[in-house]
DNA sequence: ATATTGCGGATCTATTTAGTCCGAGATAGG
DNA sequence: CCTATCTCGGACTAAATAGATCCGCAATAT
């Protein structure tokens, strides 16, 4: 049971864009030098949060990602699943039914218990991450992180303009 | 994040091996046979629950494997933990301190949000496999259930005796 | 018109998982 | 006491999945 590294790189990155200024937005390419990652791969994992509706993205010059809808309404599980699905990790074959000891079909009426339980497990993981947004992260940052954010990432934003 | 197949295979195992009298044991192949399972990868698995402290082992003819401890003494999440280890599938890598936006240490005396939130999410996942016994799930069978479990596991025990 | 950015697919590699094998050790019977 | 056989134990190999990378296409602001 492992979740893949890109999941600790689009929570930071959702913390970050949800740093900026309404309607303001971040190319993959400047989120990449922001936290020292591989920008092709980054930018994949990105379009998967866009796919799964947490971001939009805007093409052409000055264009990138920003959140699609207020970060309050942004929470953890929706980001994490965005990238790894939502399905259990744990998959029933129904066991019981096969091999010498196979139940008849009148006793498998109701799901197994062992897999009852592991859905529960799964569900309360869930519970626990809908229960944070992007705005509770934000609330117990420093005052003073939003404005560093911003001017860290203008540094990488457009390649100098070439003025000759 | 995905559990591996033979979860489910341990965990049924574990629940049988629950059904017997207390001191008797039953063989990986009689299991398998149980289950329609591989032999010798089911063997490998119910080797890791031996080593995780949950199974016993005796060699030899008519050995086998039995439960180490009374069955209301081990829980589900020990038994899942024996096979897929008890990391959290989340691993954090301080990624906050690397890259253009790399925080000074002075601000990471804490451990990141994010990863509080990730590591809460899986304390609440092990509570929740943690408050089930293998006693638990016994009790909610049908009480012929033991008896039926014991009958079809010896049908497999000892190849047949030649009498000639 | 051009340069910059996101988007999607195809591709390659690495890690994990699934499956199989043979040898060491212990018991039961002779 | 010895032997034969049945068991676990760990090492080894193959397949699948996920990680990571690349390149060409469409869209947009300058
Ligand atoms: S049959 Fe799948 S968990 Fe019991
Ligand atoms: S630095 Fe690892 S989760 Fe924030």
């Amino acid at each position: 049971m492992k979740l893949p590294v890109s999941t600790e790189w689009v929570l930071h990155c959702a913390t970050t864009l949800a740093q900026l200024e309404p309607g303001a937005t971040a190319s993959a390419a400047q989120l990449a030098a922001y936290y020292d990652l591989p920008a092709p791969y980054l930018a994949k994992q990105l379009q998967a949060l866009v796919k799964a509706g947490v971001l939009a993205a805007t093409t052409g010059p000055r264009g990138g990602f920003r959140l699609a809808r207020p970060a309050a309404e942004i929470t953890l599980l929706q980001v994490v699943e965005a990238l790894d699905g939502a399905s259990s990790p744990y998959e029933c074959q129904e066991i019981r039914q096969r091999g010498r000891g196979a139940l008849p079909p009148q006793d498998c009426r109701d799901t197994c218990v062992l897999a009852a339980k592991m859905a529960d497990a799964h569900e309360a993981w869930r519970r626990t991450l809908a229960a944070e947004s992007l705005a509770d992260v934000l609330a117990v940052l420093p005052p003073t992180a939003p404005a560093r954010t911003r001017s860290l990432l203008a540094a990488t934003a457009s390649p100098p303009r070439r003025t000759s």
